[in-house]
DNA sequence: AAAAAAGCATGACAATCGTCATGTTTTTTT
DNA sequence: AAAAAAACATGACGATTGTCATGCTTTTTT
């Protein structure tokens, strides 16, 4: 399943300026070096699997990762992505439970490091930068949440798409052509907005038909982003 | 606003043993003890406010207090609750961000304790058991945040009230005649739910009828809960 | 104790939104 | 290149759920 291919040095790494390990000195990044695995993924391809167990944290040199529950009646809901630099499955690692998601590469060639449980503790034990990075990024996220389970619970479907349109610009960016950076099937909006594929369908239509986005086949491309913003219903 | 009273001790806390502070040291205790502040809060009243910053964390020493956000539309969005031996305001504090929710006592006589950023912060790096304890709970409630995402974005009201049920049952417990030891409005379960309170009310009464609980004024008392469970369409 | 306010309850109605059916287009597989 | 599958699109319809109106009950205030 997983390919083979030249393993990314930590040294070396792209990812690692705005990742949580910026602040490592060079000797705990050759550490971290010796101590990490690396694979590449297909577009499509399982990370991990909800309900598994997780000896380790997972980080993104390459590439972009979905991450979601699976619902009770079978259905995806995707949580939040991860891109270039950011870690995944620190969650479960430090709750010590089993992962409350799944994750799922987004592109063709997504390369992804492991670094081992006791890689991790050491660095949080050792290095207290390192340790501070990670709560605050735990922190961030839960405040993320928060956010996320407000509107699902007050705002309606077309306010949550424009949301959604918003927060994947800023997860994402924008190309030079206002397109947001990441393609997503109809779907899987759906599945971050809560709502039926249809229903996606029918608002990224109207969006449209208002001048908000355009549309070519998954890119979207973001015209006018106040409007947007308002449509959103957020002021912040 | 705030009562003057006798300020507990933090060596005979009762709430220690179940919380975060459960393995310091006696010269820790003593320390923390030394640095805290504390005050009493009649019911309703607001410990902190959103959008707020906050130079410490929230002990709860005794009392009820439940989290909130303010929609887009001024509706308020209970996120969580907290009790006796449970801290708030930390993720806040970690994440160096305004407070993202609101707090207010949900009992007469609620007694919190602060705990001043320094102090926190002494106690994260000094001693890893207190660290690794902060990073489970921070983990723990981001866990926790996502399944609730997933329940709002995919279950319908009904399943969404009956399993609020069972939620407040686990934080809060059943005294010996089985209702759920928390008072809560219908408009506040609407606000945990995310739907209108004449939902609640109409459903309250269905589940009333069909024997799953009994209701005398806001005390409810949970008769059935495998088949709350089966309501709430949850399996596990 | 009376008055006011807040909370609870129920019915009627309408809007949002999901489901189903069907057809077209695009992508993937053979 | 043909066939199959997946994704996208649109209409019709109905169920769920929110809103509004009204009245009763309980709690709080004066």
């Amino acid at each position: 399943m997983k390919k083979k291919f030249e393993m990314p040095h930590c040294e070396t790494c792209g990812a690692k300026h705005k990742s949580i390990f910026c602040e490592l000195s060079k000797q705990e990044v050759s550490e971290l070096n010796d101590s990490k695995g690396c694979n590449l993924y297909n577009k499509g391809q399982v990370v991990f699997h909800e309900g598994n167990r997780t000896n380790g944290i997972y980080c993104i040199n390459k590439g972009k990762l979905k991450l979601f529950q699976i619902g009770s009646e079978g259905k995806e809901q995707i949580i939040r992505f991860a891109k270039e630099g950011d870690i995944v499955g620190y969650r479960a690692l430090l709750s010590d439970e089993p992962l409350s998601a799944s994750a799922t590469s987004l592109e063709e060639d997504t390369a992804i490091c492991f670094i081992p449980k006791q890689q991790v503790l050491k660095m949080i034990t050792e290095n207290p930068n390192f340790n501070f990075k990670l709560l605050k990024v735990l922190s961030h996220e839960l405040g993320e949440t928060a956010k996320i389970i407000t509107d699902l619970a007050q705002k309606p479907v077309r306010e949550r798409l424009a949301e959604t349109l918003l927060i994947l610009k800023d997860t994402f960016e924008l190309d030079d052509e206002k397109n947001i950076q990441v393609k997503l099937s109809r779907e899987e909006l759906a599945n971050i907005v809560g709502t039926a594929t249809e229903s996606v369908i029918r608002l990224l239509s109207e969006f449209k038909k208002d001048k908000l986005i355009a549309l070519d086949g998954r890119a979207i491309k973001l015209l006018n982003i106040p409007a947007l913003t308002r449509t959103a219903n957020v002021f912040d």
